[in-house]
DNA sequence: AGCACGCCGACT
DNA sequence: GTCGGCGTGCTC
């Protein structure tokens, strides 16, 4: 007879704690699932997280009933049940909310357990591995030797684009799997990376990589989690949730473009994939390769103080140059009298491309016609009703729409303050960029590549393909052209408004100012030329924009670094955001005060100046429920306490009846909005 | 006395 | 979350 502390999967705070049950089976052990008696004659479904000889004390009185079945089909390992507890204190997240991290949702589908998934993005591409730089070989150097002698270790590998990265992962891969080890490679996204795909299909094989995406169904997902499970590959590639991939031996995890904000989940519990990658390496005594042209601060920061091994590759593969970047000053351009998105500069650049036959990419960070509408006369700004937040005109719709909840209005006539005429959208978005390229190169076909023009399926890959073709001469675009395209004949780009993501509140604006910038950049001249950078921008003088535009990550990381530490933003503390929800604002408001209430009762009220808040949420409501939040600078030597507090409030508070609203904590989220 | 309802704690 | 125990107060 043996005795299981059990977590029940239930939707309720109340029960987020162990249930002792007795078992007789031998089988059974940690990250088991089981199905056991709860609450008079029902049953429910659960995990296992301990397993006694003898019955628990601190028992006396109760019943300790038994197991009635076990489901191995879709139990955990001990490791990630260990992962799962960690995840909980970290995250503020329930024990179950952890746990099914690591299971399917579905069940198995009726379509046959053997099927090889859709391929459809991945063309496998040539396999033979080629010659290894002086660069990477030294890199792989360093990581081989803990994957021979299967010892843990962190490597930050800062690499600028071209210059191999994902040969590197590759090769690293070949030596886990040599040693019978396996691999997680996770990207940023997975649609938008179907080269680094292809590459590793095309150098291991199909049949022993398993791809993760979100278009898998249920049924699928679980097959290829069984799959994965029961050995039949030895590679998982996907986006931030295969990093929960129930391998038993991982040998390594590599995370690709590490510093992307992808990374951070923003559904509970909201981790952060770079740190469960982390935690699952270091049990399995597995490696971690985090590759980045860009590193976040905070990686960096770790590599820096000897936390992980770094690792620099500064070469580009074929030696091409990194593009020559300018910088144009537009307070002179309306100075002198220019008013249009495009700088003399940046035209008179164009024109050339186009006349030497090549092509341009334009970048503008705002998909949309007009990022606000405002009445010219009183001021009158259009807001969503239900989110708070400026609504984005958008011309061909005829329409204003809410970037954050989609809802959409028609623009009215006249102003609903005043009543004048006078209502316009302001400022330029992705939509009205192009409209303005079109009449500027009237004779150059355009395209535009943003969230609007990329919702219809397989839409992304026609604009792709064309400009790839060469039938697109300019193409303008949001984030999505930022990332991982790879067209020899751009010979320009050019970044329409640099300081789009400079002024918004958060601490984290610079560096991914900074990061966007350079990604980019790396656009320009992928082929035998050196490509042009025109970078235009109100403010010049920008640290951020002037190391981007220098190739100078140290002079970036250098200047943030200080400005974080003055501030006391991470890596020099954790930002916890916590926010009070209920449908009724003033319950989501008291809440927030009584949850800052006993933060202070706790850690003094001298704890007040690293607090901010509580106050209206910028996005003040989402579904139904009105939204106050605030923020914690929750400092390393107060981490702990923090770990402990924050999870004994919230608790107490989202199980307290008499109070009408929730507490959910997000650690570093990936916006303060 | 009999029972509907809501509050509150417990659930192994 | 959901069940059941228990106290309050209304009705027969």
């Amino acid at each position: 007879m043996k005795y299981v502390d059990v977590v029940i999967d239930t939707k309720s705070d109340n029960v987020d704690n162990f249930f002792t049950y007795s078992c007789d089976d031998d089988g059974i052990g940690v990250g088991c699932r089981v199905v056991a008696p709860f609450v008079g004659s029902g049953k429910r479904t659960g995990y296992v997280f301990a397993v006694h000889d003898e019955p628990p004390a601190g028992l006396e009185g109760k019943r300790i009933r038994s197991i009635i079945e076990t489901d191995p089909a879709r139990s955990i390992s001990e490791d990630s049940v260990r992962v799962a507890e960690w995840m909980k204190r970290r995250y503020f997240c329930r024990y179950i909310d952890a746990v099914n991290c690591f299971v399917p949702v579905g069940s198995a589908s009726k379509r046959g357990a053997k099927r090889i998934p859709a391929w459809d993005d991945a063309t496998p591409a040539s396999s033979a591995p080629p010659e290894l730089t002086e660069e990477q070989s030294s890199a792989l150097a360093r990581i081989l030797p803990r994957v021979e002698e299967r010892r843990y270790g962190v490597f930050l590998l800062h690499g600028v684009t071209g210059s191999g990265k994902t040969e590197l992962y590759m090769r690293v891969a070949s030596a886990v799997i040599e040693r019978g080890g396996k691999v997680v490679m996770l990207v940023p996204e997975i649609s938008l990376t179907p080269q680094v795909i292809g590459r590793f299909v095309g150098r291991f094989g199909r049949e022993r990589v398993a791809i993760l995406h979100s278009k898998l169904s249920a049924g699928e997902r679980f097959d290829e989690w069984t799959r994965i499970r029961n050995g039949e590959t030895d590679i998982v590639i996907g986006a931030r949730s295969a990093v929960f991939a129930p391998f038993e031996d991982i040998g390594a995890i590599i995370v690709d473009e590490e510093h992307e904000t992808t990374y951070k989940s923003d559904m509970t519990p909201k981790y952060d994939t770079v740190e469960v990658a982390i935690k699952r390496a270091s049990r399995a005594r597995g490696v971690v390769v985090l590759g980045s042209a860009t590193p976040s601060i905070v990686s960096m920061r770790r590599a820096e103080s000897g936390l992980y091994h770094l690792l620099t590759m500064k070469r580009r593969f074929n030696a091409t140059p990194l593009p020559k970047s300018i910088v144009v000053d537009m307070r002179r351009e309306i100075e002198r009298g220019n008013r249009s998105v495009f700088s003399a500069e940046l035209h008179a650049r164009i024109e050339r491309a186009l006349t030497a036959g090549k092509q341009v990419i334009l970048f503008l960070n705002r998909r949309g016609y007009s990022p606000f509408i405002c009445c010219r006369k009183c001021g009158y700004v259009m807001r969503c009703d239900e989110c708070g937040i400026a609504m984005t005109y958008h011309k061909r719709e005829e329409r204003a729409i809410c970037h954050f909840c989609g809802k959409s209005l028609t623009v009215p006539q006249v102003c609903p303050e005043c009543g004048s005429g006078y209502l316009r959208g302001f400022g330029a978005g992705t939509e009205k960029v192009e409209e303005l390229t079109r009449d500027a190169f009237p004779r150059a076909s355009v395209a535009r590549l943003d969230l609007d023009t990329s919702s219809v399926k397989g839409s992304i890959r026609k604009i792709l393909r064309d400009f790839e073709k060469g039938r697109t001469d300019i193409l303008i675009g949001t984030q999505m052209v930022a990332k991982g395209l790879d067209f020899a004949n751009v010979s320009l780009v050019g970044i329409i408004a640099a300081d789009v993501g400079l002024n918004i509140p958060d601490f984290r604006s610079s560096e991914r100012t900074f990061q966007l910038i350079t990604q980019v950049a790396g656009r320009a001249g992928r082929g035998a030329e050196v490509g042009d950078v025109v970078v235009q921008t109100y403010a010049p003088d920008n640290y951020a924009i002037m190391a981007a535009v220098t190739h100078n990550y140290r002079k970036f990381y250098d200047t943030e670094l200080m400005l974080r530490r003055y501030m006391k933003y991470p890596p020099f503390s954790d930002v916890i955001q916590a926010t009070a929800l209920s449908g009724d604002e003033r319950d989501a408001a008291e809440g927030a005060e009584a949850l800052k209430r006993g933060i202070l009762a706790a850690m003094g009220d001298g704890e007040g100046r690293y607090i901010f808040g509580p106050h209206k949420a910028a996005i003040s409501k989402v579904g139904d429920d009105y939204r106050y939040q605030m923020y914690i600078k929750a400092l390393p030597e107060r981490r702990i306490r923090y770990e402990n507090l924050l999870a004994e409030l919230k608790k107490k508070m989202n199980t307290d009846r008499t109070r009408k609203c929730r507490i959910i904590i997000d650690v570093n989220p990936f916006s303060l909005m």
